[in-house]
DNA sequence: GCCGATTTGTCCGTATGTATC
DNA sequence: CGATACATACGGACAAATCGG
């Protein structure tokens, strides 16, 4: 017997919950109605409808059914996991070329300050890097990232200049797993001053993050600077019963 | 025989964790382990663990262990569900005494361009509140907010005074749900420089968000426009592994 | 208000697959 | 290769909420 994994039951409904096969504020058919159709049992069901929830395609009631709250205009599969835009989205949706140009290439020993933003131990080597992101030429986000050194080895600017991640994953075989995000906004600093096209903005958005690679040890920290108007962040959150 | 909720087991290692029982980067007991120590299944430890590893609390590595990621420094616990940051818990953050104040009251008809913001349907009664939040009489958040009427009868200003949230499920037993948010930057309007005290603040941190109630009907639509000093958001990704 | 059918929510115990060491 | 540990799935049981008669 082949079992049907429940990331296809996922699929399978989130699909149809697009095509309009179920529709806003209709009921998906009950779990137990599933299971004969799925053939599976009760529980692979319900870790399906656990991740459709998750991403807002459905809402479960107890004791009722399960719902279906997304619309057609919420198109959440032109943003990339996690919600927030990517760079190539925000220049697809834009319409305009996408380019990376890397200003800072350098290797360095963590010091305490450091330490404290990054969350890297002292003494640790890590590379820093900056890179500016152009959207047709006109520069909106500023990346500045530190990775751990011994994680990275081999690369160079020219990787950086395309994708680090890239490098990381598809030659070095890493998987990058988990990450941590604050979101806030700052004034804009001379070097956003001096590297974005943000005249007429005070303020820049800031994502400050920390991720952890395949062994669940620290990877890399970075912030990024956007450009107030190319950035945009979604989300779906499910409270607690308690 | 009294069943141990995952819950339970959630909230006993989740304690651990910030108890410094299990230290960064440390693995936990192994699930089987964990089993016996809590006399139940293994799902039931499972569930535990992924409701640790989504609040970025830990992180499963598949045929080694499960690594701890939660360093003391990030006190989550102060953020409230959702990761942003409350106005009280601000007010609480800068030592600042919190103050709501109701600018607007009014019942409207949806029509279609509000229909297409908002998400209720053209026609539906809603009640339009709009508030400003002070911290020590310096209004820093802006709220504009639409509400089914129907689903929130026998409301009056003095309610909104206080908490629309708290009326609504002590009063009226309802259960605030699911919520989906879009955060972004906007240009300060004319209403945010009349209410809101941003000089020298050309944007404001926007948090647009529907909200759907016990019965997965939407019962909210709200923009809240942040001054930038006091808007944070704390999040944490897992990849998926596809 | 009660009862019974339906539906979601939680948990158990077991089996098997897969990655790490 | 074997031992360990996480990942997926099964089938059954019961609890809790909803709804209609």
């Amino acid at each position: 017997m082949v079992h049907i994994a429940y990331d296809q039951i996922y699929r399978d409904l989130k699909q149809q919950i697009e095509n309009a096969t179920y529709v806003y504020e209709e009921l998906l058919p009950s779990q137990s109605q599933l299971v004969k159709r799925y053939q599976c049992a009760h529980n692979t069901v319900r870790k399906a409808i656990a991740k459709l929830a998750g991403e807002g395609y459905c809402m479960p009631i107890h004791g009722k059914g399960v719902r279906v709250i997304w619309t057609p205009s919420e198109d959440r599969n032109s943003f990339a996991l996690g919600g927030i835009e990517t760079f190539e989205e925000s220049a697809k949706r834009n319409g305009l070329t996408a380019r990376t140009h890397v200003t800072l290439f350098e290797y360095v020993t963590v010091d305490a300050s450091l330490a404290d933003i990054t969350g890297f131990d002292e003494g640790t080597e890590v590379l820093h890097v900056e890179r500016v992101r152009l959207l047709d030429d006109r520069p909106l986000i500023r990346d500045r990232s530190y990775y751990r050194a011994s994680m990275v080895e081999g690369i160079t600017p020219e990787h950086a200049e395309r994708s680090i991640y890239a490098y990381v994953e598809e030659e070095l075989g890493k998987r990058i797993a988990t990450s941590k995000r604050t979101i806030c906004m700052e004034v804009a600093s001379e070097s956003d001053r001096q590297w974005l096209d943000i005249e007429g903005c005070t303020h820049v958005a800031c994502v400050k993050h920390r991720t952890y690679d395949n062994d669940a040890l620290l990877f890399e920290y970075a912030e990024s600077h956007y450009h107030p108007a190319h950035f945009r962040f979604h989300d779906t959150v499910i409270r607690d019963k308690a």
